[in-house]
DNA sequence: GTCTATAGAGCGATAGAC
DNA sequence: GTCTATCGCTCTATAGAC
């Protein structure tokens, strides 16, 4: 299956896959062309048509390699090593939250919601290496913190998935559609109030 | 500003929006042609630019008439006479994951998402009147919640603002994208969870 | 206002030289 | 493998008859 490149075409391919990255998270799938690709990552058109078989297969080719570095950045998520809910459940809502609107995470995001009728294949390559990766991560986090005595839930996976749900609020929403910030919602106080929620929620009880 | 139609321009215009609305809906913005459009609205698209000056009027037309819709539908909203918060806040909930899952407000969801970056003005007016909207709408009823003694909370939008987010979570999500449902992840689920955790976090300190 | 017909531009994909 | 040049198609938008 692995095809030896030389150097210099393992470059160029990375280049074309960089530049494909970017004209299709900036302005979609069908709004962007492969021309403009071409030219931005410095080669002719024909050059991607010798490594892709079709615009098609490019961007298939630009959410795998999307979802192999999800699958890396989660593996690679530390948590403080604490005994105390709130700092655990802060550290992990700030790293979901910064992770929601990071750029290239939104961009991803975007397009993945707006193709998923035509793609659903990618969409579900997308989601499961990401997403529910992630959460399946949380799960694990989670139930090791019920066993540690620190929180109280029935449903591990349920409950995860409300806690995340809950930093998908206003300053998420804003951010996606590029509305300008809301300081009553900025990304701290989205934070704190699902922590705070999440602790009454799932207080152990005493 | 308003120019008096006859009735068969009227119509026709009517049928240009309905077929505009189904095919960006259905296929994005981009990848919809004018052509189509004309022959699903059984017009020539000369006649199309005789009442649109372009595509983009066109889109632009279809997503505003969308906010009139979902204003008028907020505002018919009625909720159940009751003095038992639960009964409330999954009437609420039901009705919300409803709206949130129905393929109108889909689509318009998946449009907006994608276009966002290119036509922010369009995003901006679809979320203030609709999300923003009807979050203001839940924050009135959670205040009279708060006075009746259902609840405690210290903000009321925040507090709004994580409801709504338990809500779109991995059933929501799988709708967007277009993935088989998980039983696991059903609405009921989805929307039982959130009602517990709400009425465990908001309970009145008795 | 509404139609048919077409202009004019841009697209995805390919042929052929090197 | 990579390039230049181009094909064949579809697109938005318009001109002109009725």
């Amino acid at each position: 299956m692995e095809k030896p490149l030389s150097p210099r075409s393992a470059a160029k391919r990375t280049a074309m896959l960089d530049a494909a990255q970017a004209c299709f998270l900036e302005s979609g799938y069908a709004s962007t062309s492969v021309d403009e690709v071409a030219t931005r990552a410095g080669v002719s058109k024909a050059t991607i048509y010798a490594h892709f078989a079709s615009k098609d297969d490019l961007f298939g080719a630009i959410i795998c390699r999307r979802c192999d570095d999800q699958a890396e950045g989660l593996s690679s998520l530390s948590l403080p090593d604490s005994s105390d809910a709130r700092t655990i459940l802060t550290a992990i809502a700030q790293r979901l939250m910064a992770l929601f609107v990071s750029p290239e995470v939104m961009g991803i995001y975007r397009i993945v919601i707006a193709e998923a009728p035509r793609y659903p294949e990618l969409a579900k390559t997308w989601y499961e290496a990401g997403p529910l990766r992630g959460k399946q991560r949380l799960c694990d986090v989670f139930d090791d913190m019920k066993r540690r005595g620190l929180l109280d839930f029935d449903d591990t996976r349920r409950t995860v998935d409300a806690f995340v749900g809950m930093l998908r609020g206003e300053c998420f929403h804003r951010v996606m559609i590029e509305l300008p910030p809301n300081p009553h919602f900025s990304a701290e106080a989205t934070i704190e109030t699902a922590v705070n929620f999440a602790l009454k929620a799932f207080a152990p009880t005493a």
